[in-house]
DNA sequence: CTTGATTTTGATAACGTTATCATTTTATTA
DNA sequence: TAATAAAATGATAACGTTATCAAAATCAAG
């Protein structure tokens, strides 16, 4: 059993001591070490099939070099490619990533915390799945939070600017000509959510001098899956369709919105962009393959990921400085198939 | 620093041995010890706030209760749910994931295959990133594959039966009065895919008298990328229907594929499902929220996860029997809006 | 070649848990 | 109540590495 074979079992092998092994083996490389030695070291190594055991070497130190991701959904969209921009700088300083995952179910959040601390990971990086997420639990662990929410002073946070973001669309469709142009948005669990976005659109549309009422508000309700809130939004926007006419646009909060918005304007015949155009927002690869390609608010993943991994491993590595880190990202408005400039309607 | 506090230091707090305090902390339920001996560890414990320290127990044990996930690319939409599914089942065991993406690289394979054996993880769910992935570094480490290559003999495997699932889709589409089928594939890495699919293709004609030529076969370059694929998938297709007009219906091997004809043929203006049917496959959720739906033949993911892990649990915990398992799950035809009968074409 | 500085190697004690065996306490039976 | 069995607890040695300090070997300079 190759794996079995010890640091002690290569010093015998190669009749050194045990000390001088372990600093070919997994010293650093800044340590000092004979050339003619090392080589010994190494071929005995080889020759028994020494394969180091991580295990007591962490023990050892008391480290993981094991850094966890906290998060809901791994099948939300905006996850995987988080985690790929997490894992790609990580991989640079050796870390590896424990995925955990919540369903939005506080209760194993809280569960995956105390899993983090038991297993003494060196740090994490977590969504949290509500805006009042227990983190004391996690104790002094160097952590970074994805979120913008203004609950956790004192974290370091970074997460996209959505306000912003959402602006930037606003500013695009009123260029474009449009001055009625409608909110879709779900009141989701953060229900904060939906209540600064129709701030933002009253300010907007207040500043701009055009028109607004509720009656340019879709709701839905956002259930944590997908397709069901696909389904959700298709009804609330036929209802809207059959009701309300004088819409140009629609800025949807996110692209599942803005693409059951687009799927029924194609069911009913209304052409898109020219009789109607449609924002989403998040950058999801639907909405480059639908038809026509959605405009959309693109927030930022793999940059976010890498970056939290930076600051996580920073503050890992130099744990001197006690100075919190908020991040904000800006949002990239990209221009597609479903927005243009005001024509008439059928 | 709560978390420093040790069983050693819980046993002089409460005045038993380290060995019962032990027994309660981390001892298995079968374990014999007092409910008055229990109750005076348990308190002592939470008054000096005593957290398991899982790497000295792993380091002790030589087990972690991690398991691998080795993936190549998280973003692709099919591993998520898997993950999941996974996920769901290990933790009913106890166990945690470490998460591992190679990007196709077989260079980073084989280092991650090397963290598996020098983090002492309990065993590896490995998606191998080509079909001569070299696993023997793993040694008697318990693992299962996902893959239904037959390179892989003397492996537990369990992978979705995917030429029973096109030959489902060509069934229906002949059902339906189809005559001219086209077969939409690209030549992915796994240069053997596309060459099944041809054979399955024209047996399937030949079988049922019809009409099969390369003619009818749309081939285009495969990406890592979904979004290049799609919009290298896009150009075939155009090209395709510039030439070809008498088919009346197009198998995809994958989702991206059919929504890249899918998305051509409304920008050209053919009726979907009318003039034209597509099938795809894997079932993705842009098919789901397409405009027509997308009838696919649905590849299994969180079904797969989860049996995965049983089967690898199972090995790990009982490393008695040495049967290869090798589990083929059936596809299931999904119909929704993108196929139906034969119409006349315009 | 001697001395002192510097580099390289060696001996050994942790790290905190679990596992094994020994011992004590409690329960059972005659 | 004594004798025995069973249950509960205690004492202690691992596990394989890293870290610390001590010893030896090598080098530099006079």
């Amino acid at each position: 059993m190759s794996s079995k074979a010890t640091i002690v079992d290569v010093a015998r092998e190669c009749g050194l001591s045990q000390a001088t092994v372990a600093r070919v083996l997994n010293g650093q490389k800044e340590i000092q070490v004979k050339e003619k030695t090392r080589k010994r070291v190494l071929s005995a190594a080889k020759k028994i099939g020494y394969e180091r055991n991580a295990l007591a070497a962490n023990f050892r130190r008391q480290k993981t070099k094991n850094i966890a991701i906290s998060i809901a959904d791994l099948t939300n969209p905006f996850f995987p490619e988080l985690i790929k921009g997490v894992q790609n700088k990580i991989r640079e300083y050796g870390y590896s990533i424990v995925q955990l995952n919540n369903e939005w179910n506080p209760k194993i959040e809280q569960d995956n915390f105390k899993y983090i601390i038991q297993s003494r990971l060196d740090g994490a990086i977590i969504s949290p799945s509500h805006p009042r997420a227990n983190l004391k639990i996690l104790g002094q662990l160097p952590i970074v939070l994805l979120t913008n929410s203004n609950e956790f002073s004192g974290y370091d946070t970074i997460a996209n600017d959505s306000k912003g973001g959402m602006i930037l669309a606003l500013e695009r469709l009123f260029e474009l000509g449009h001055r009625n142009i409608a909110l879709f948005t779900g009141g989701s669990m953060m229900s904060a959510g939906s209540s600064w976005r129709l701030q933002t659109m009253k300010d907007f549309c207040s500043n701009r001098n055009i028109f607004f009422s509720e009656d340019l508000c879709i709701k839905c309700d956002m259930s944590v899956s997908s397709l069901e809130s696909f389904s959700q939004a298709r009804a609330a926007m036929r209802k809207f369709i059959n009701k309300d006419t004088s819409a140009t646009a629609i800025f949807a909060s996110n692209d599942i919105l803005a693409l059951a918005a687009l799927h029924v304007a194609n069911e009913k015949g209304i052409k898109v962009p020219d009789e109607l155009s449609i924002i989403g927002m998040d950058g999801i690869l639907s909405g480059e393959i639908s038809y026509p390609t959605l405009t959309t608010v693109e927030k930022n993943r793999s940059q976010i990921g890498s970056l939290a991994a930076k600051s996580l491993i920073e503050k890992i590595e130099t744990p001197l400085e006690w100075q919190t880190k908020k991040i904000i990202l800006p949002c990239k408005l990209i221009e597609r198939g479903s927005s243009g400039p005001v024509r008439g309607k059928k």
